[in-house]
DNA sequence: GTTGGTGCAAATGATTTGCAAAAGG
DNA sequence: CCTTTTGCAAATCATTTGCACCAAC
């Protein structure tokens, strides 16, 4: 509710319209507290809001993306995943043997991206990174 | 030649059979030095090799990424690139804005697996990584 | 009123898959 | 021979797009 009206307020600013499809994909990701497909958006979507078409969280998110409010990451699944990018920047680690994830502080990665910044002149987005890998009990339960 | 050699050496010792399009393609990969898109590649092969059809394309290079002889990275493009993995793990950046990329070397990510290695137990897979963001050309060129 | 947003349905396009024929060991 | 690989063609499936209609402003 209040949210809303923050979300609405920040579209507006933006020279965006307001409409409730939009407050609603902006709301489902900011409670959501995690990441959502397009088709999870749409169902989360469509149970306050009878007709969403994906095409409209697909067009809506896009625009999120580009008022920096969230945020696409290809997670190694079949599809991207979308987040609510307000809040502290965050990594994940991802096991690419059974898929669990993890969360790691941005401080992981603010080095890097300095680092490349003084270097290269590159100001690396390092909002959100997917970082592959092995995690600990694959490692110590199968053998390599 | 030499270089067929070899690879044809390690798919047997793996239990691979060997097959020309196999060797055509771990050959079209390793000596590119850049990364193909799976219908690049099948576009080298065929120059060499009459019919190869794209599903042994990525049939093959699936099986190259089992015995980590290549990589498949999705560099923000329509399409996965794949590149032979040997020799020095680097990482690229690259401009959202202008598409520009350019070569990272490896150690500017070393730090950051020891430390998530140490902490978490996690091995994390820096061998290639393809970071996103605003090259310096783009930074003083444009605006923002 | 204008402009921009939405739903629908159809297109897109890379990747995957079933299957019979062909090749590897 | 027996098994795996291949080419072909068809299927998948997330994402995109054209368009007529409706809603913001």
């Amino acid at each position: 509710m209040a949210c809303e009206q923050e979300t609405a307020a920040i579209l507006r600013g933006a020279g965006q319209r307001v409409t409730p499809q939009r407050l609603l994909v902006a709301a489902v990701l900011r409670h959501a507290g995690r990441h959502l497909s397009a088709a999870e958006i749409a169902r989360e979507v469509r149970a306050r809001y009878p007709v969403v078409d994906v095409s409209t969280i697909y067009r809506t998110v896009e625009m999120l993306k580009g008022l920096h409010l969230a945020t696409a990451t290809d997670m190694g699944g079949d599809d991207l995943l979308f987040e609510w990018s307000a809040g502290e920047a965050h990594h994940h680690l991802i096991c690419s043997r059974c898929r669990a994830m993890q969360v790691l502080d941005r401080d992981y990665l603010d080095g890097l991206a300095e680092r490349v910044g003084r270097d290269f002149g590159f100001q690396a987005d390092v909002h959100h990174f997917a970082i592959f890998g092995v995690c600990r009990d694959c490692r110590e339960g199968a053998g390599a």
